[in-house]
DNA sequence: CGCGTTTGACCTGCGC
DNA sequence: GCGCAGGTCAAACGCG
């Protein structure tokens, strides 16, 4: 925490205030002296707090960032309402993501399709929403990620999606008839290691346990894996290759101790919890998790993913 | 036999 | 109104 005794809170505040969309494509340019130019910092002052910037690829990397930043975040989000973009470690991978204009006119009531202008505010008006445009929750998630979605879903479609090498497969949850949770599957076209995950409607039922849905979904997830990395010469195919891509966390679990159960229903929840109206322009990517911008979790949501991962961090 | 995928046809929303 | 593209349906087939 001492580290940021150089920074006022205020001028913390006023930094991530000013993290907005420009900021953040510089960070998804890799472009720092530009990024902290529209931020007004110095990159040099900045660069002197090296674990801010340092590599991070995986949660404990989140908790470095945040845990400076968690009170002097936190008191802001209790003292105003105003969207707080937390600027992500420059080394985590960043995925940009689909066309903003064609969101903006298929989710014309996001933020970002807030209209600043007479003829923008036509342009929305004209636009209308999808009959099925109900809540949406984006994901980015790798192999590993597709992996650990507990829910049971079989495969009802698949289609090629224009401007995308990869086609979209599209499944509904098949533990209930008459539940309406559909999600849809496609490889990032600019990161082909990543799947973006979109899920619509809700389940009308409980969440299958853990073990069951294991044990009874076996098949399904090797075939999903084994769809997810079709198209992909460079992605194992056969069977026990998709096997391998499970995540340990799965793989072990049919015999994991209730302290593996405990982190692994963690790790479950925080993919859970990245519920997102809309899909934006730009997403940060987490290990298994991305944010769109326009979306970026609430404090509270950061909150709970960092004591979360606090806990698991000691459990393990 | 039950449950899964595959795949072409069809439906629907939206831009022009 | 037309054409395009995304989303869904359903028959055929495969797998355990």
């Amino acid at each position: 925490m001492g580290e940021f005794t150089f920074m006022e809170d205020g001028d913390l505040q006023a930094a991530m205030r000013g993290c907005t969309s420009e900021a953040f494509a510089n960070i998804v340019n890799n472009d720092s002296t530009t990024l902290f130019a529209s931020l007004n910092l110095d990159r040099d002052e900045l660069f002197s707090f090296p674990e801010i910037f340092d590599s991070t690829t995986d949660f404990n990397g989140l908790k470095e960032i945040y845990e400076p930043l968690y009170p002097v975040l936190r008191q802001q989000s209790l003292s105003t309402p105003s969207n707080v973009s937390v600027v992500s470690s420059k080394s985590i991978p960043i995925c940009k993501v689909k066309e903003p204009e064609k969101l903006r006119r298929k989710h014309p009531h996001s933020e970002s399709a807030t209209p600043a202008s007479s003829s923008d505010a036509t342009v929305a008006a004209k636009s209308k929403r999808r009959k099925n445009q109900q809540k949406r929750v984006v994901k980015h998630v790798t192999a590993d990620g597709l992996s650990s979605d507990m829910w049971a879903w079989r495969k009802y479609g698949q289609k090629p999606i224009k401007g995308s090498p990869y086609p979209r497969n599209y499944y509904r949850c098949s533990s209930l008839k008459g539940c309406l949770a559909r999600k849809h599957v496609e490889r990032c076209s600019t990161d082909p290691s990543l799947f973006i995950v979109t899920y619509t409607a809700e389940h009308s039922h409980a969440h299958p346990t853990r073990r069951n849905s294991l044990a009874g979904s076996t098949r399904i997830k090797s075939s999903m894996a084994k769809q997810a990395t079709a198209n992909e010469p460079n992605m194992p195919t056969s069977k026990e290759d998709c096997l391998d891509t499970v995540p340990s966390s799965t793989t072990h679990s049919m015999a994991s101790t209730d302290q593996d159960e405990r982190v692994r229903d963690v790790r479950i929840k925080n993919e859970e919890q990245i519920n997102i109206e809309d899909s934006g322009s730009n997403e940060i990517v987490m290990p298994n998790i991305i944010f769109s911008d326009d979306l970026f979790p609430s404090l509270d949501d950061f909150e709970e993913l960092f004591l979360e991962h606090r806990f698991a961090a000691t459990v393990d």
